[in-house]
DNA sequence: CGGAAATGTTGATGTGGATCAAACCAATTC
DNA sequence: GAATTGGTTTGATCCACATCAACATTTCCG
């Protein structure tokens, strides 16, 4: 017999699945929990799904019926037209919660695809209703959050039709380097998940001018680019780009 | 002493100002709701504000405390950037939500600006959020109000990430007809509240060019244009021109 | 009412970014 | 390690929409 091992092992397990012990706590969740609040809502979450990279989490017209907290991973959404066009609308990560889109009509109005491995939480939506009328700082958060979502798209919305392309890559990469810092990684070097022309889609603009503005970008001293990987030389230099003259 | 007239100008001002009796009532709030659900939610609703033509609801930056419900009359949201470019974010009617941008960081992240004299119902934020907790029916209606204007948002993504011009404004057109539609006016007549500026800072575009396809679209038979008042003659052809080839 | 200021239309011309095309590069795969 | 594949870069050309400009129409307001 081994009793102390057998303990570490189911240890381990309560630890790993656990919201309360999450190190992404404080994107998903209210913060100054009791604890008493903190077990109720570490059942709310009770699947975790992994996601390979190409997959969805899930697809425009699919029946609505969970939030996705995304655990680790990359996402892009993206919305299709009927005639083949794609746009994407938006670029996700760890922390990041996906699928209110759904919540409206009861199904999904876009495709939540995986750039590469993924792991989300799934949050039934049945549930987090629930708890957040019993629970008044999950119903604020979660209010929130919604909410920031709608002022991240007015922000998109600018961007796409007020901007000129330099601008747009220039805010691109500097809303990118910010939310890197804020999950504590390097402001100023980071991969890119997506390929040029998924940002090309995000931005309004072609792959080759996403290419072309890169390069100029890096001739002018601003980023250090090799493929993916983006090097921030001159986070200033980036920022005066933006509302800058046509010149 | 007339008692009974003194009755009926009371009558007539909890009939004004309720919400159960609103004809708007299906826009702003659940359905199927009881007497005793009714009576709360018109408690909600305790102010009810004048907006005149070019005054605002609200501003950016300022503290956020209140949604608003568009009781009559016509809004614009906009972004202001700091070189003084700005981006109409979306254009709002009766029945429709205001100052959900304000949530998620406790101060409102854009202008909310009356294109015609209007009335909109201050819901206080505080107050919802109590409510909601106790009427599920509330809570979900509201959570599908937020949810909705997050797709309507991506919608405009798409539009300024993917389509052409005339595609543009085409879906503007028909979007604004099936609104007008669905609160009982005409989906083929109508003013618009907007300038040609508006209407081209929120679809992307120059105000030369929203007037000019105005014309083509008018040319094509597809609509008649007279100033601010557009018939849409040919609402097939209209849709027709999305996703149509540039030719 | 009448004159000024907004707003809208239309034409001529310019340009930023799209399109077309050809290499190039890195990562797989056999 | 050659061949394939998916992604990226760069150049040449084109075009949809912007810009500039002149004028028409409507709205505002003393």
């Amino acid at each position: 017999m081994n009793p102390p091992k057998l303990a570490r092992v189911i240890d381990i397990r309560a630890l790993k699945s656990a919201c309360s012990n999450c190190s992404l706590r404080e994107m998903c969740l209210p913060i100054g929990l009791s604890q008493d609040e903190m077990d109720k809502l570490d059942q709310m979450v009770y699947t975790r799904k992994r996601v390979k990279r190409g997959d969805s989490v899930y697809r425009s017209e699919e029946k609505f019926g969970s939030l996705y907290a995304i655990r680790s991973g990359f996402f892009k959404t993206t919305l299709v037209m009927e005639d083949g066009r794609d746009q994407v609308t938006g670029f996700h990560m760890a922390g990041d919660m996906l699928g209110m889109d759904g919540i409206g009509s009861d199904q999904h109005s876009c495709n939540a695809v995986a750039l590469e491995d993924s792991e989300v939480c799934v949050i039934p939506y049945g549930r987090l209703e629930e708890l957040s009328r019993e629970m008044y700082v999950l119903q604020q958060h979660f209010h929130k959050v919604m909410s920031r979502e709608i002022v991240r798209e007015h922000g998109v919305m600018l961007l796409l039709g007020s901007m000129r392309a330099e601008e747009r890559l220039a805010a691109f990469l500097l809303n990118l380097s910010q939310r890197f810092t804020s999950r504590g990684y390097s402001a100023s070097e980071f991969n890119l998940r997506m390929t040029r022309e998924e940002i090309g889609s995000y931005l309004g603009l072609k792959l080759e001018t996403v290419s072309r503005t890169f390069s100029k970008f890096q001739e002018d001293g601003l980023i250090g680019v090799q493929q993916k990987n983006i090097r921030i030389l001159d986070s200033e230099g980036l920022k005066s780009v933006l509302g800058r003259d046509p010149a």
